[in-house]
DNA sequence: TTGCGTGCAAAGGTTTTGCATGGCA
DNA sequence: TGCCATGCAAAACCTTTGCACGCAA
């Protein structure tokens, strides 16, 4: 059983990718901006290598894919020790669908969700992979004065 | 403010789509789905077609679009009655990531998770948007089965 | 007849894959 | 040296757009 595993091979490229989405931890970055990112750092990716590492890194555990609801491009974001450990269980995100910014939200009370839906629905959720979507509030603060207007 | 509106033609295509739509309204359909359904149904609809109707709809509030987390299509469902009021603040989605299923979810219990957030943490959520992902009890079954045999 | 809707083809973007080469151990 | 990782190019998808033609009203 010991044998079945395979070699890895520390490589300039991965370091790269790594350092990127650890600097930027508290952000979801997309494969795009990676590759980007590290063009202007002098230190060039191929879009295939980029795939192929974020692909492993998040089998690895070490980053975790979203997917955003507007265009069809993914997203990284690295978890570090969270999504290692991966016993976040009150951790759910939130995303304002107006300015885009990811919310970490760690709340006991939101325990209370996953229990009365899983034990009166019967639905295991899964909060590492749910989203909820809504409006941050400086952005809602914006809408009721657009809103006021428009009327 | 009357005369602004558009003369909207009634045409096979649009028919054939909205007719696939609503049989299929406890299920949601991805485009290339679509497509394929209605070329096997003997009335081919062109790609440019479906998608502009599809955005159509989904302007007038008849069909919904949401994104898979799986590969980048999105999907739409037909919400008649309920997408057209638009006014379902206790409705939110289960999606199982193992098997698919889609569950609406009504229950006042979660609106509490709304006004909870929306209090102490000052996000407005949306839950028509927002989707809980997770195991449905029967997947959530196999799932134990399996790990049981696996260790 | 008018002009909206359609189909086709081409373009755009993201992601994947094949293959030869490069580089880590 | 052996084998994994990379880069390039091409392909596979999904989706959008331009344009000429067809068809509903």
């Amino acid at each position: 059983m010991t044998g079945n595993r395979k070699n890895e091979y520390q490589t300039k490229q991965k370091t790269q990718i790594l350092s990127y989405l650890e600097e930027n931890a508290t952000r979801h970055v997309t494969a795009g901006e990676l590759m980007h990112a590290l063009v202007e750092r002098g230190t060039p990716v191929g879009a295939a290598t980029v795939y192929r590492q974020l692909e492993r890194l998040e089998a690895q555990g070490l980053v975790r894919r979203y997917t955003l609801d507007d265009r069809g491009s993914a997203c990284w974001q690295y978890g570090g020790a969270e999504a290692k450990a991966g016993t976040c269980h009150s951790h759910f995100h939130l995303k304002c669908v107006c300015c885009g910014i990811l919310i970490h939200l760690d709340c006991e009370h939101l325990t209370e969700i996953t229990e009365h839906v899983e034990q009166d629905h019967g639905f295991q959720i899964d909060p590492a992979r749910t989203t909820f979507y809504g409006l941050c509030d400086r952005c809602a603060g914006k809408q009721e004065v657009q809103n006021a207007s428009d009327k």
